[in-house]
DNA sequence: TTGCTAACCGGAACAGCGTTCCGTATCGTC
DNA sequence: GACGATACGGAACGCTGTTCCGGTTAGCAA
């Protein structure tokens, strides 16, 4: 996905390369400001960070839901395109238990956003959707990797793990200790069970 | 209780009389004030409406979570104290019914004011069970009138129909043509059932 | 009643916010 | 290289919550 502006659609005429990297400029700084200061930090914090005006800023948002929504569909993108690499360089079962650890990850930056994702406001309508196209595949082609490699059982839906591991992830405080990452090992323990030797 | 400042406790000593005055007018005002424009409302808005000076609202509640707190009990007092009166003009029935659409009024106004209890304000802390404290006798009692004089079956769980009428007022819109009135009266037909002739 | 003082009031003033506007700079093309 | 369209930056505007302080008033004592 291209990461353009708030019109929702691809590009109808080529952007100017400059404008294309004010959009790429704010929307990394704007996930390190909501990441710090929640989603209702400052507007000229972001646009500070990102070292550009705020006239810029509206230019490519002008509604702060249509940046905070893009910046959320940006992480979900690289959360996503994380499994490709993940699956390059390790084995199914490795893959898939890395990926859960970094889809974790993101979940738990998501904190001040379920505030917002119930303010009703319509920008924010599409978001869960977009998350359960994004993640569902890319998971379930995980577990049927691991799966058929004989590695995890293969009866789970990508689904129910998925809710699972986010609501694993939610209650956890900023500090614990790895906590949720051992639970999430857990987890994927429970998947091995069953397979080959193991009963 | 005597709607002092928010210290939370009763007066240490007698408040000036134009002190006291302030602060009902401000109440008041804030009271219709939220309820048109919600809780979010621009306070000029309501020491417009209070003619009132912003010192003045500040010198009595510092935070804005005070004033809204403040508001809050100040309704709920209202309500509760609302069933001595419909006591002694009606039935026993006929005050009960009364006053649980007394009681779903109250809450129809509460909407803007979930995302405020939630925000984690320890100034909000104490007002839910607040609520339970005054409601929760009130009820009670009205039950067990209506319950004595055999105009209604005496099973009913004060707590329990002040969460079924909570729950049954929320969802309504604001232009519900007294679809909610009718649902709470249905409701009170039903603590009817089981009494003298009916089965 | 009068006078005194602590308490209170009003609103101007301040700081910080989101948002707009427009002169200037840059890109892509001819 | 020159030109038009596009995008940039940041000053400026209006609105917000909050503070501060000179003037006023309530309550009490003489």
């Amino acid at each position: 996905m291209s990461d353009g502006p708030a019109d929702g659609g691809r590009p109808r005429q080529r952007m100017r390369a400059d404008a294309q990297r004010s959009i790429d400029t704010l929307l990394t700084a704007a996930a390190e400001v909501f990441a710090t200061s929640g989603v209702d930090a400052p507007v000229r914090q972001i646009t500070a960070r990102a070292g550009v005006g705020a006239g810029t800023l509206y230019r490519h948002f002008p509604q702060r839901s249509d940046l905070i929504a893009a910046v959320f569909r940006h992480e979900v993108d690289a959360c996503a395109d994380a499994a490709a690499s993940l699956v390059a360089q390790h084995e199914a079962v490795d893959a898939l238990a890395r990926w859960l650890q970094r889809f974790a990850a993101f979940i738990a930056t998501k904190r001040g956003l379920s505030a917002a994702l119930h303010s009703g406001d319509p920008a924010y309508d599409s978001l869960p959707s977009y998350f359960q196209q994004r993640f569902v595949p890319v998971l379930g082609a995980l577990l049927d990797t691991a799966a058929k490699a004989g590695q995890i059982r293969s009866d789970i839906d990508p689904e129910d793990l998925l809710r699972a591991v986010g609501n694993l992830t939610l209650p956890a405080q900023e500090d614990d200790n790895g906590h949720t990452q051992r639970m999430i090992a857990l987890l994927v323990d429970g998947l091995r069970y069953g397979t080959h030797g193991s009963v």
